[in-house]
DNA sequence: GAGTTTGAAACT
DNA sequence: CAGTTTCAAACTC
């Protein structure tokens, strides 16, 4: 990777073809003598917002003073700067964020420092474009970008484009990186004043015009996600069906706002169509909604689940007829009345979906068994096996330790060994205080996007962070706010070491009374849909013969929770001890989760 | 992997 | 705003 010095003040278009001997430095200024130039660079690295890849001297850290010259946690504070580095080599646990993270995240003076880097920023490493591997174990096409021109600071780069740093990436005399904030902060703003949406999501929820607009027909077509390229494309040659297309690397169809030519994607198009057919649909399919995803393209609309999507589009067409703008009136009006579909293979799941009275509202299963008081119920009971569990685990403590004592004046030897141990329980505490008192963060803002990166581990530039501090901020402060056990300053280290091991086991229990509660809505769940099932049969012989009012099929009535479901937060049964197979997705939101 | 095609972005 | 150029991704061979 080559990576250029640059003027800070150098305007983004006017970049010099070769990168300069060396970059500004802001601590340059400080070593030389330069108080006034240094205090200058400062406040414009404050300006920039850039996050301090450092400790600071006077952060607070609730570890025992000899502790402190230990340097393990640097390599994780530096998430954006070697964000692929595979460290943590000193701890096994490797949930973010660590205590020092909290520290720096949640207090405000941590954020812009323009002080001494200690470790600088190595430039992005080039590596070939790989799949790259979420943290899930799912392989994804990491994008990279092979930038060679454009310095990575127009919109030409995808990363650049993104909101996100270059990392990794193929290009050449990159300037989207920590080491030329600067530079690329011109950038930003000189590509705002051209465009103010430029890092806007291109494709939105239909903003000239009603989802429904470009909703299309669920029989035997790809389904597209739903939304509307914002300013539409311009395609000449590709027929929208390629990815040179916009719209149709985004999987959506072409608009009224797309000014393109001999346009192929849309409603009904066969070459569309064509191009689906097989059984290379599903992976064409999941793949462009992956990317998309990974683009940035879209926005949240568009990330939807096939089958959210699928879901949404029927339903939005509960809200009336729509006519896309290529006049496909014929296509969806055969559709519409049910006649033969001809396609086969993959499509039939769709097809028998499609068969399905079109006008259903959807409902979760579950939607009338859980209630809000059974979530507080869930809650309270939650809390007392927490509290149970900590008891349970006090006393246990209690009596190994009056053991251990006898035993630890022979084992004087050991001290330093158990030292270490110690720090890095002190270390790990925080993030089990965390998972006990905030597992709303990581519903809330994801756990990799905590400490900076996206998902695939990509650093976040600092704009993007900006937009996501506040949360942050919020996020940690409620987790260091919430229900601890021991007070946030209390210097009984040995009732801090044991923590860990305390939280670890109230999560279990809470984790394994939730998953009995669980179970039991599952059991709830498939109940509430074999009866379903049942009185669908019995009562409608035929769906053509299914009354629709309004459009909208309601499903038989289903008889008060209390006389058909089993409590949630009952007693388990013995014979619960395995879990339920599902052999159907529930709908809602549980499939999500 | 090199060369070509394509369309968005940038520029005039 | 329209035409042209630049650029990098997508595509082809």
């Amino acid at each position: 990777m080559e990576q250029g010095g640059q003027s800070a003040a150098a305007p983004a278009g006017d970049f010099p073809p070769k990168k300069l001997a060396r970059q500004l430095d802001f601590t340059s200024a400080t070593y030389s003598g330069n108080p006034a130039l240094a205090a200058t660079a400062a406040a414009v690295s404050r300006a920039l917002q850039t996050r301090p890849p450092q400790i600071q001297p006077q952060t607070t850290i609730h570890v025992q003073p000899q502790q402190q010259p230990q340097p393990k946690p640097l390599p994780q504070l530096q998430p954006k700067l070697q964000p692929v580095v595979p460290q943590q080599n000193h701890l096994p646990h490797v949930r973010p964020p660590t205590l020092v993270q909290q520290h720096l995240l949640s207090q405000p003076i941590a954020r812009p420092m323009p002080t001494v880097v200690t470790m600088k920023p190595e430039s992005p490493k080039p590596r070939p474009r790989s799949m790259h591997e979420m943290k899930d174990g799912t392989p994804t096409k990491k994008k990279c970008c092979n930038c060679r021109h454009s310095r990575c600071l127009k919109l030409y780069c995808e990363c650049f484009a993104s909101g996100v740093y270059c990392d990794g990436c193929n290009c050449t005399n990159c300037f989207n990186n920590v080491e030329n904030e600067a530079a690329r902060r011109d950038a930003v703003d000189a590509t705002l004043e051209r465009n103010p949406d430029a890092f806007r999501p291109k494709i939105g929820n239909s903003p000239h015009g009603t989802i429904r607009d470009n909703v299309q027909e669920a029989v035997g077509e790809l389904l597209p996600l739903v939304g509307k390229h914002n300013k539409g494309c311009h395609c000449k040659k590709s027929g929208c069906l390629k990815k040179y297309c916009e719209c149709f690397q985004a999987n959506i169809l072409c608009s009224e706002n797309c000014k393109c030519m001999d346009c192929k994607n849309f409603d009904g198009s066969e070459e569309r169509r064509a191009l689906y057919h097989g059984d290379q649909r599903n992976t064409m399919y999941m793949q462009q909604a992956a990317n998309a995803a990974i683009n940035g393209a879209i926005g949240h609309a568009g990330l939807m689940s096939p089958s959210n999507s699928r879901k949404r589009k029927t339903s939005d067409l509960a809200l009336g007829q729509t006519i896309h703008r290529m006049g496909l009136v014929p296509v969806a009006n055969q559709q519409r009345n049910g006649l033969p579909i001809p396609h086969s293979g993959p499509l039939n799941h769709l097809t028998a979906a499609a068969m399905i009275p079109s006008k259903v509202t959807y409902r979760p299963l579950l939607s009338d068994i859980v209630q809000n008081e059974d979530v507080k119920e869930l809650c309270k009971l939650l809390v007392v096996v927490s509290g149970e569990a900590a008891k349970a685990f006090a006393g246990r403590k209690a009596q190994k330790e009056k053991q251990s004592e006898k035993e630890d004046q022979t084992e004087s030897s050991l001290a330093s060994t158990k030292d270490n141990k110690e720090e890095d329980s002190a270390i790990q505490k925080p993030s089990a205080d965390d998972r006990s008192s905030g597992t709303h963060v990581d519903e809330a803002s994801g756990s990799d996007t905590v400490d900076g990166q996206k998902a695939d581990g990509r650093p976040m530039s600092p704009s993007t962070l900006a937009l996501m501090c506040d949360e942050e901020d919020a996020v940690f402060m409620e987790s260091s706010r919430g229900p601890t056990l021991v007070p946030p300053h209390t210097s009984n280290f040995a009732f801090v070491e044991s923590m860990p091991e305390v939280y670890a086991e109230q999560e279990k229990c809470v984790l394994m009374e939730f998953r009995e509660c669980l179970r039991k809505l599952v059991t709830c769940g498939r109940m509430k849909e074999e009866r379903f099932a049942t009185s669908f049969r019995v009562e409608t012989p035929s769906q053509q013969d299914i009354p629709a009012t309004n459009g909208v099929v309601k499903p038989p009535a289903i008889p008060s929770k209390a006389a058909q479901v089993p409590p949630i937060l009952r007693p388990t049964p013995s014979n619960s001890t395995k879990l339920p197979v599902v052999t159907s997705p529930l709908p809602g939101h549980l499939d999500k989760k």
